[in-house]
DNA sequence: CGCTTGACTAGAA
DNA sequence: TTTCTAGCCAAGC
């Protein structure tokens, strides 16, 4: 069973819509609660269904949001309350444990 | 039906 | 430190 089903997209997308305010998580850490086999799919699943999520609280592993992104996302973060320093997160206090 | 693109990651050079 | 490679999955053309 390769493919994703609709339940993982869901839960991928309650996942990253239960992150509280103040935390981040990675696309690996959302893919691998979801059972995903890669955090590409994450990544598909913002791009295609974006619209309703806290996209913003979705990082990668580096501690660092994609370049396109990384300008919106960190000023959206840093009204949350995360402060980034140089453009990356500090992944050890903001990161959200499932 | 096949190739390219992309909100990724970890490891190597 | 940055850049490249390979693996990964789905959508678009």
């Amino acid at each position: 069973m390769a493919a994703v089903t609709e339940d993982q997209v869901e839960l991928v997308r309650a996942l990253v819509a239960a992150i509280p305010a103040g935390r981040v998580a990675t696309y690996g850490d959302i893919a691998d609660a979801a059972g995903l086999s890669s955090p590409r799919i994450v990544g598909w699943i913002m791009r295609t269904d974006s619209a309703d999520l806290p996209w913003h609280r979705v990082i990668r592993a580096s501690g660092r949001p994609a370049p396109h992104l990384s300008a919106r996302q960190l000023e959206a973060l840093r009204a949350e309350g995360v402060l980034a320093d140089d453009g990356k997160v500090d992944l050890c206090a903001t990161r959200h444990r499932f």
